[in-house]
DNA sequence: TGTATCGTACGAAAAACATCGTACCTTTGG
DNA sequence: CCAAAGGTACGATGTTTTTCGTACGATACA
């Protein structure tokens, strides 16, 4: 029974940094041009913005870019299950101590995870044997 | 349809902030004494930190204050169920698209969640028909 | 070939978070 | 009554995160 530090490789990306995570999972490798494209679509970015960030997402190691180009392709150093996996690690240690029950519970107490939430969860657990 | 007019939405908890709020949660209303005490268990902080901190949340609406004493007492004003629920939602909502079987897929994948609790789940699910 | 367009680099401002020092008030005990 | 101990208030400062302006190089094409 162990909930213990998450060895972590990489620095927990922050939030603006995590919305630039996502385009590129959706989308595949991309440019800068394209995640700020994808990122106004939801709020008013400025590009050089986005550049930035994903300058310094590379800075830390969570992003790599392919310079061959003028227009620099960046993508993600981790497969998304690995990010997602250490986040959601990180999230059960907080806020409920380790226990995946715990958390269990509250989503499905939670009314807005559907009936057929539920019911994919339990297909899910059968065919785990 | 839910009945709820006033969906309450209180502002995401920093970092800072949540640990103050677990201690809360765990020991129920605290002066502001006793809960960097027991910060103080696991990294120093210094008590006007702590009661700045908690003063901050408490202009947030996060917590309110029985001032009737010098000591004042400090309490979350949410339930602890409700704000971990929330930040739940958030948290599924932003990393599986509001999935919460994704999420499942997860948390059983992940080695970190025990066998124990592999059990303990079938059994909560079997028992919510 | 000149200029408008589109790219990167990067410092610095702005905003959000976290920490702390200091002032000052209340309570306590000798 | 006075000093020590312990409380709150709050501005100032430090840090991290986020945003943006500006400089400047490459490209496209009229």
């Amino acid at each position: 029974m162990k909930s213990n530090q998450t060895e972590n490789n990489l620095p927990e990306p922050t939030k603006a940094e995590l919305e630039i995570l996502q385009v590129l999972w959706e989308f595949g490798p991309s440019t800068v041009r394209f995640v700020n494209d994808k990122l106004n679509g939801q709020r008013e970015v400025n590009y050089t913005s986005t550049l930035k960030q994903m300058q310094i997402l590379t800075e830390k190691g969570i992003l790599k870019r392919d310079e061959s180009q003028m227009k620099h392709i960046y993508i993600p150093v981790e497969a998304e299950e690995k990010t997602k996996v250490q986040l959601l690690d990180r999230f059960v240690n907080t806020l409920y101590k380790g226990s995946a029950s715990q958390l269990m519970m509250q989503l499905l107490g939670n009314e807005k995870t559907s009936k057929q939430e539920i019911e994919e969860i339990k297909r899910l657990l059968d065919s785990m044997d």
